[in-house]
DNA sequence: TATATTTGTAACTAAAATAGTTACAAAAGG
DNA sequence: CCTTTTGTAACTATTTTAGTTACAAATATA
């Protein structure tokens, strides 16, 4: 189970083109998604290095790096989630095990086929398709 | 990201099948996953629970339930897995704000249709397509 | 150019989840 | 009957996530 950082920034990102414009500071966003400034900034920092928004001291929030049309909640995914693997391998298995010598490798494998799917997913809907809902 | 289990529970199905209906017992498995027996335990308990290996008290793991071939690696995750859901979504957002009080039921909705998908991926490979691996 | 405001980030604390361990009653094969 | 092993409870340790405080650096704009 991934972590609320995906939701919460595509929250993030919602309020941004909601707004119209016109600069949000992390404080509104905060106060909108009922948490804190500093964990609002922490997505925006990431978000910003992404090069998915757009950011200015003084001002907060100038609004997207590009259309929401073009923003996946892949792109978002990759920018802001910290362990992107789909499921976790246990590791230092019994080598001389036949199980133990290759289910690491076999695991990674089969795995990355899946996230591969996972992530077509992801990749398939915009922040367009989101924010379609709030208005 | 998933926890261990799903990967153990595969492993720990595997040392059944190439111990060909030999009874195993946890202690034997967890030493192929380097691990504690009653740990190995555990997912035995809920594996069995989920009809997918018969075990005994004094012989231990006596075979598999069914064929390797007609159980899935979505039937271990149901089987095994606590957290289920794909992705987290954060709760108690301002439902003053358009985002805020929409967002919980927008992103349920999107993220059900993704874990879908990735589900239905799982339940294309079956522990048999895993133990050619080992043999 | 001075100033007020906001980002960006470091350094924490708190809470939750995961993995690992010990211990033992209950079950059951032989 | 006795020995072995499961099944499970209760615990600790570790890691991850979420939440918080604090402040230097940046920058719009008056």
């Amino acid at each position: 189970m991934y972590s609320t950082k995906l939701s919460v920034s595509i929250h993030i990102m919602s309020v941004i083109v909601l707004m119209e414009g016109q600069p949000v500071t992390s404080e509104y966003i905060a106060s909108s998604i009922n948490t804190n400034p500093a964990l609002v900034r922490r997505l925006m920092s990431r978000l910003k290095k992404a090069k998915l928004i757009k950011t200015s001291t003084k001002l907060g929030v100038t609004g997207l790096a590009r259309e929401a049309k073009d923003i996946s909640l892949l792109d978002i995914f990759f920018a802001t989630e910290d362990h992107q693997d789909l499921f976790s391998i246990h590791s230092n298995t019994n080598p001389n095990c036949p199980v133990g010598a290759k289910i690491e490798v076999t695991l990674k494998h089969i795995y990355d086929n899946i996230q591969t799917a996972t992530e077509k997913k992801l990749a398939d809907v915009s922040l367009a398709d989101i924010i379609k809902e709030f208005i």
